[in-house]
DNA sequence: CTGAAAGCGCTAACAG
DNA sequence: CTGTTAGCGCTTTCAG
């Protein structure tokens, strides 16, 4: 039934070894024989089992990319988008992804481990790059090629791919400052992961260089989903000094601040600017439509693998690192300062008042549509 | 550096064959060797090589699903829930999940021969299952394994997963019936694919249980994306004749739908009805929240997997089917029919005056807010 | 209960 | 240019 390298050297009266030579090119079979031997091989349909090439080679042909479900909001969005650029790019050296999931973080260091060694995968792609990465430091004790979709400690020594987060996020704090805003929060996402940081610095960069007034900023760490978000935008927006101008580490926070703005009764991108990260297509059904940089996910993986690929093939190869920038989505959920701070608390301590009178001109408004 | 069983033969003084029996649980082993064996296994850190497991098995211990990078829009959204699912189930018998990604339909085919044949997975997965799948025609003529999401032709044969989508578009139909809707249209998707003519065949069917009054259903098809939605719904809005309810195969068409009815100066869930399926996240930032029917997709992957472990591991194994149910999101996007198709159009054809009316209540209502 | 040995399908020296 | 041969790391008879 299936067919083999045997049967096919059979069929043609000749040697495995000569099939096998013909097959992977060698310079030294004959043009007509390799001739022969290709046709046949395609009338019987025969391909070479990867399995039992990985066993010579030591490949498998294959890379792995290893996913924690657990922390779904957090990981869905991009990964899709990721996983066709990284099995494109490597689907031209004939690999092909392996995609495992883990249950926790000590599962997922231990898939790292065991996937390697039990040579089921011959390198990683790490996405989401944390502090002292616990998975850097297993598969660099097993000297297994890897490549960081992101950034962390040692650069140097590995082979990364990121988007230039803290240019990304010094140019929405500049962005927000020009628009007249000068009482700031940044909504952080998970804290250990590395991007973090990077974000976080690209802000204060950003306030760093306007030398013109005297900016106020409130960070906060661990806003990872849309109620995070809306949660702690309540919170911030009823105090005393509410910030007018949010940046957030990630679309989802942003999206969750937007609903807070709009429960308190206030107009995103009028009284309150928004600025989030990722592009996610959730922020192109918000209202107003969140602005926001978006990530090229499928070029990251694309990168990735390339990257990777070189490690594994080109042996003594030296690692890489890439920097690339995301684009602004210009939409609508920021804009000039109408209040400072102090009205805006205001403004925000009378808004039953207001809402009120709203809902009645709102039902003015529906009445007479109804003509 | 890599240790293979041999060394830990060597390591323990026993032969390699008593090794591989006691790590794999053979009966004929005594107990203190076992113990042995799997003591010096942990401490050298020695795991099988799954490689040269699988020459002699015959199996990789991986599965296959191929993408299709290309339909972007249309196959991104369930995608990553069904990926953890699957791995997530295919996980407890080291089984991983291989993911490749093919640049056309015809390339999809033989990508399923290529890995089935190079003996880089054992069986498939098959979402978006087609009308005469030309992925099952060739897997069958191989014998490989595999498992439907979604259901097609000679259901019999195979063993597959769905949703009851009859079901859910019966119900959606007889939702909009009930709210008083009488001008129905239903946007199909990818005519190729066999979950539309499902999802058409719910529609018809919950027409045909309504004896009350006469009920007039407009069908549309390959209205896969947002703009497709958008540009169907405006069109028929503005004809003379234009349906209340929508019936949207996809969530990305009724949020087309959505958009297209605010466009012309309409209140969706008000003047005109949507509903959709999937329940992708978008739909919960559009305003109003689309209502549609949430697919597990989590639940799916895993079912499908623990399908196609069943089909590679117990030989003989019978195939099978399995229907189960979305549950339905109550939005705001659908509600009791407030025109009827003609008042409707006369409201569309008014609605420039009524727009700008509109606008003006706006000002004012923004004037009074800033007090 | 354990060791020896064959062989899975393929590649890569090494002869010829 | 081609055939022969020796493994790759593991599993699985088959003897003992």
């Amino acid at each position: 039934m299936k067919v083999t390298i045997q049967d096919l050297a059979d069929h043609l009266g000749i040697s495995k070894g000569t099939v096998s030579r013909a097959l992977r090119g060698y310079a030294d079979v004959s043009a007509s024989t390799v001739a022969r031997v290709q046709q046949a091989a395609k009338k019987l349909g025969y391909q070479p089992s990867a399995v039992a090439q990985g066993i010579k080679t030591g490949l498998a042909r294959s890379v792995g990319l290893i996913l924690l479900p657990k922390s779904r909001a957090a990981s869905r969005p991009f990964l899709m988008q990721f996983i066709n650029g990284i099995s494109t790019s490597i689907a031209k050296q004939g690999y092909t992804l392996t995609v495992a999931t883990a249950q926790s973080d000590a599962e997922m260091v231990e898939l790292h481990r065991d996937l390697f060694v039990q040579r089921k995968v011959d390198g990683f792609i790490l996405p989401r790059t944390m502090h002292d990465d616990p998975r850097i430091q297993i598969l660099d004790q097993l000297k297994a090629p890897l490549v960081l979709y992101g950034q962390t400690e040692n650069l140097t020594q590995y082979s990364w791919f990121d988007i230039n987060q803290v240019e990304c996020f010094r140019r929405a704090t500049a962005r927000l400052l020009a628009f007249g805003h000068r009482h700031l929060a940044f909504l952080g996402g998970d804290a250990p992961l590395f991007y973090n940081s990077l974000r976080r610095k690209g802000v204060e960069l950003g306030i760093q260089e306007f030398e013109r007034e005297e900016v106020q900023l409130q960070i906060f760490e661990n806003i990872t989903t849309v109620p995070d978000g809306l949660e702690c935008a309540i919170r911030l927006l009823k105090s005393p000094q509410p910030p007018t101008g949010f940046l957030c580490a990630l679309d989802l926070s942003a999206l969750g601040v937007i609903r807070a703005t709009k429960q308190l009764g206030l107009i995103p991108g009028e009284h309150v600017s928004v600025i989030g990260y990722e592009g996610i297509p959730e922020g192109d059904f918000s209202e107003p439509g969140l602005t926001t940089f978006e990530v090229d996910q499928y070029e990251a993986g694309f990168q990735c693998g390339v990257k990777l690929m070189q490690l594994i093939h080109e042996k003594g190869a030296k690692v890489s690192g890439t920097l690339t920038m995301a684009v602004l989505l210009e939409r609508g959920s920021d804009g000039p300062v109408r209040f400072n701070s102090t009205e805006l608390a205001t403004f925000i301590r009378n808004r039953k008042r207001l809402l009120s009178s709203q809902e009645k001109l709102h039902r003015m408004t529906e009445k007479s549509l109804r003509n």
